[in-house]
RNA sequence: GGGCGGAUAGCUCAGUUGGGAGAGCAUCGGCCUUACAAGCCGGGGGUCACAGGUUCGAGCCCUGUUCCGCCCA
């Protein structure tokens, strides 16, 4: 009886949604929290709501799931635990456009409305990207699913506020900051994008007070000049420190300002004078504290000038740099401009300039968190794959400064303090608060602004599992196994998590953390929609298949190298899914029922001894590979199996015994045949989940239909024969040797030929004898001859090595001229080695200090290449005088 | 300015204690061989960026140089 046939090439489409549900409806990727016994658990880098999926996504996601399933293989409880991140500004920002297009704003809504509208657009658009992820194949938990802005996880977000309030770790306070004019929030230091930009440095005069001289100051920024409440100039600098002391008459202004001195200072920019400009330049802050300097706010927080700006009041900070430069040169002050390449912060929500901007803001107190999580990673408690992210993690944890954490939006979590109008106390509390703790009057203000969103991800991988609940999913699960991400949120996310993990939780939030690559176009540049070198994933999966996308992304993922991606390589991938579809095909047109009426011990035969020892190494291999995070190598390992052993030989040399009538070599070679594809599709399963799902359900006697559910292939040592791949060996080298002979000189593979051998040792003949079949079967002879002391004909064409030589006659077929021509070619080879090895063994050196085995290893090979030159030299010889 | 990574076949890249330069794709030649032309068989192709050094021996270790990319300030 048949077994069902497969169609005749692979489509992907109907079959990739059939499993998602069937896996989701079966609830396969749950575990039971309450029998766990070897947690395995994986939090996801969560997307934003308003992402769509792109390839670093896919790749991500990719190589999450392998790990997820193979450890499902191998008897873990498995959790994964999918979730989207409420991306503030972002989310914001969509929300925004979009009442811009019904001509409203924020402030039409007012806080309480816009928030509902955001929420409301989160529940129609904010699955989107779930449900790419889900196309991706992701063996997440989806009954866990979380949001950054969920109750529970909103509830972490307070008490983990409240307890770093009350542990004084989180202050709040006057600060000059990085300030985004256009989103009109404060940002942290790594939100900010430096990026180089050709500007002007510009040489103004400020004269002195008393008349006596000028100094000159060089800028980059001259309108801030407006808000100047010093010049600075180096301490021990010869030119300028009898000025020290003295006040400097600001142009335009008319406002005397002090000439300071400070180390700061560098003396080779520009003139060695620095104009100080408190309220505007980071640099410049630090300074005014230090010298207790005046704050002028010149520029305010839409980017425009203030009052305090006098006539260039209202203008935008652009406009007023070029008129302010004009109204400098007209009166004298600007001496000269040279063209400046200098670095200029960037939003990277919106990529509007940044404007530094002194304001009240939330931090967080990071140096005592940064240093646990520096020493967590130091200590081993975490590692970070591949290694070397570990220098650049401790180099950004080394010189971290104070997190800001609040932002002047109104999407997210709301900083859960309270003013009281009365008495002016503020108080943090984990409930909304309706009364001052202080004075009892109702009258209170809570805080506007809302946290960083980082601070919710922050906390990702313990309020996730129901943190600050004592749940048993954190008991069992925390810490998580791995984290893998992209080194872009190394410092963002990872290092962050780091730090609230150890404080809260007292243990790191994962014990490893791959860092995977980032994925590039073809030519090597980064993937981005204004230069149009976007690959769509979702339409890749439409064109060649989820599978085919997944193996060629993890093909790609060598460690610490980025992936550059083309269409073609996709494509190319989708041949391989192809091709295992298509073995399948074969194997299922040739096997039924009884392949399980003999069992596997009784296999025995050189073919299938072959694929099934070489079966066990691929498991092993396979298996270390991912282990240790090198995905790219457990894919590539499969695909040589798969395709060029398994496919290319094995199939091929067993269709001789399945076409052929001995019933008993029959049963043999379908259960061998059996076993070898079911191991192999389960081997396959963690990086190409849906053919081989598919495939699976087809193969006779399978008990458990859910592939996702089988375990990793147990090893069997018995297989293991060393010598079983020696004789293979010889196998493939004798039909090689055939075909080889036919291409070389120009005839048909089908066109039959005699083989003629002379080989030394009795059993290398036995061997022969037993495989003749195969060997005439597959290098398509017309018969084989094979004696110790073979005398062959005129004329033939040859192939040697060590204890054998092989003829094939060919006079008549081919021109003589062309073998002579293959002989010469190998002679060169041949010649080449030879030379090498002599060079080596002449070496007086070489044969002292060399260990032993390596001389002996290159005497053995020089034997063994003399040889096989001695037999072609006779062959062509022979060859040679019949022309 | 500081740090990190890379340079190996036409392209993209493997190469795990130093001991016979590999793969995939592309290319060329030959095949409709009853799983697969999305395929089969076979071939060609490399001063391992450059210059030194250590070593019997270097793609691999050390020093320097050039070029490319990234991160931080």
């Amino acid at each position: 009886m048949a077994v069902k046939e497969l169609a005749k090439g692979y489509e992907p489409k109907d079959i990739e949604d059939k499993w998602i549900s069937y896996w989701e409806e079966n609830k396969t990727f749950t575990p039971e929290v309450e029998k766990v016994k070897r947690p395995y658990s994986i939090v996801i880098p969560p997307p934003n709501v308003t992402g769509t999926l792109h390839m670093g996504h896919a790749l991500n996601i990719t190589l999450q799931d392998i790990l997820c399933r193979f450890h499902r293989q191998l008897g873990y409880d498995v959790l994964w635990v999918p979730g989207t991140d409420h991306a503030g500004i972002a989310t914001q920002n969509v929300v925004e456009r979009q009442l811009a297009q019904e001509g409203k704003t924020r402030d039409d809504l007012g806080r309480e409305k816009f928030v509902e509208r955001v929420w409301q657009w989160k529940e129609e658009y904010g699955n989107k990207i779930l449900n790419q992820v889900k196309k991706l194949g992701a063996s997440v938990d989806w009954t866990r699913l979380r949001f950054t802005m969920d109750e529970g996880l909103s509830r972490a977000v307070r008490e983990v506020f409240v307890r770093l309030y009350e542990e004084g770790l989180i202050y709040q306070g006057d600060y000059i900051i990085n300030w985004c004019p256009r989103c009109h929030t404060a940002l942290a230091d790594l939100e900010v994008e430096h990026e180089d930009i050709d500007g002007g440095l510009y040489h103004l005069r400020y004269p002195l007070e008393d008349g006596s001289g000028e100094v000159v100051v060089a800028t980059t920024r001259p309108e801030t000049m407006l808000g100047d409440t010093a010049v600075a100039v180096h301490p021990e600098d010869e030119r300028y420190k009898h000025l020290i002391g003295k006040k400097v008459i600001l142009p335009l202004v008319g406002r005397k300002i002090p000439i300071i001195a400070d180390e700061y200072v560098d003396r080779e920019f520009g003139t060695g004078c620095l104009k100080v400009t408190p309220a505007h330049d980071v640099n410049d802050f630090e300074l005014g504290r230090k010298h207790n300097l005046p704050l002028v706010n010149v520029i305010d927080d839409w980017g425009k000038m203030t009052s305090e700006a006098g006539e260039f009041a209202g203008l935008d900070r652009f406009e007023c740099r070029k008129k302010i430069l004009e109204r400098l040169a007209e009166q004298g002050y600007l001496l000269e401009q040279e063209k400046h390449r200098h670095s200029v912060g960037h939003c990277y929500r919106c990529h509007t300039v940044i404007e530094p901007y002194v304001s009240k803001q939330w931090f967080v107190k990071v140096k005592d968190l940064a240093k646990r999580a520096r020493e967590a990673v130091a200590q081993g408690e975490t590692k970070i794959f591949p290694e070397h992210w570990t220098k650049t993690y401790f180099e950004w944890l080394d010189n971290i400064r104070d997190w800001c954490i609040s932002r002047q939006i109104w999407w997210g979590h709301r900083i859960p303090a309270w003013t009281c109008e009365e008495c002016g106390e503020l108080s943090v509390s984990r409930e909304d608060l309706t009364q001052c703790p202080g004075c009892g009057s109702a009258n209170l203000k809570q805080e506007e602004d809302v946290l960083d969103t980082w601070f919710s991800s922050a906390l990702w991988p313990f309020s996730t599992l129901g943190w600050p609940d004592k749940t048993k999913e954190l008991e069992v699960f925390y810490p998580t196994s791995v984290l893998v991400t992209g080194f872009d949120i190394l410092f963002f996310w990872v290092a962050r998590m780091m730090m609230m993990g150890l404080h809260f939780m007292q243990d790191v939030p994962f014990k490893d953390v791959y860092i995977h690559a980032l994925v590039r176009d073809a030519q090597g540049q980064k993937m981005s929609k204004s230069k149009g070198n976007v690959i769509d994933p979702l339409i890749m999966i439409d064109k060649y298949g989820t599978d085919a996308l997944r193996f060629t992304l993890t093909a790609f993922a060598a460690m610490g190298r980025d992936i550059k991606l083309s269409e073609e390589r996709i494509e190319g991938y989708k041949h391989f899914i192809n091709k295992i579809w298509n073995a399948s095909r074969f194997a299922l047109m040739n096997l039924d029922e009884n392949c399980f009426e003999c069992e596997l011990e009784n296999v025995k035969g050189l073919v299938h001894e072959w694929i099934l020892h070489r079966l066990e190494e691929v498991k092993e291999k396979v298996k270390s590979a991912i282990e240790s995070y090198n995905f790219n190598e457990a894919a590539q390992v499969l695909y040589q199996f798969v395709w060029h052993e398994f496919c290319d030989w094995y199939l091929e040399l067993i269709k001789p015994v399945l076409y052929g009538e001995d019933k008993e070599a029959k049963l043999m070679a379908k259960t061998c045949l059996r076993q070898v594809l079911g191991e192999t599709l389960v081997l396959l399963h963690p990086i190409i989940p849906f053919v081989t799902q598919e495939v699976w359900t087809y193969l006779p006697g399978v008990k458990e239909e859910n592939l996702s559910k089988l375990p990793y292939p147990p090893f069997r040592p018995e297989c293991i024969k060393p010598k079983v791949v020696e004789e293979m060996q010889f196998l493939q080298e004798v039909i090689s040797g055939v075909r080889n002979i036919k291409a070389e000189l120009g005839i048909s593979l089908g066109t039959k030929v005699k083989l003629l051998g002379r080989v030394a040792e009795p059993k290398d003949r036995e061997f022969l004898e037993v495989h003749r079949e195969l060997i005439t079967f597959l290098a398509r002879l017309e018969d084989m001859q094979v004696e110790s002391d073979l005398k062959e004909p005129e004329g033939c064409a040859g192939f040697v090595a060590k204890g054998y030589e092989f003829f094939v006659p060919v006079k008549g077929l081919v021109d003589i001229e062309a073998e002579l021509s293959r002989l010469e070619k190998e002679f060169a080879k041949i010649d080449k080695e030879l030379a090498v090895i002599e060079k080596k063994l002449n070496n007086p050196g070489f044969l002292n200090k060399a260990p032993q085995e390596v001389v002996e290893k290159e005497k053995t090979k020089q034997a063994e290449y003399k040889e096989k030159r001695e037999k072609i030299e006779k062959l062509y010889n022979r060859l040679k005088s019949i022309v």
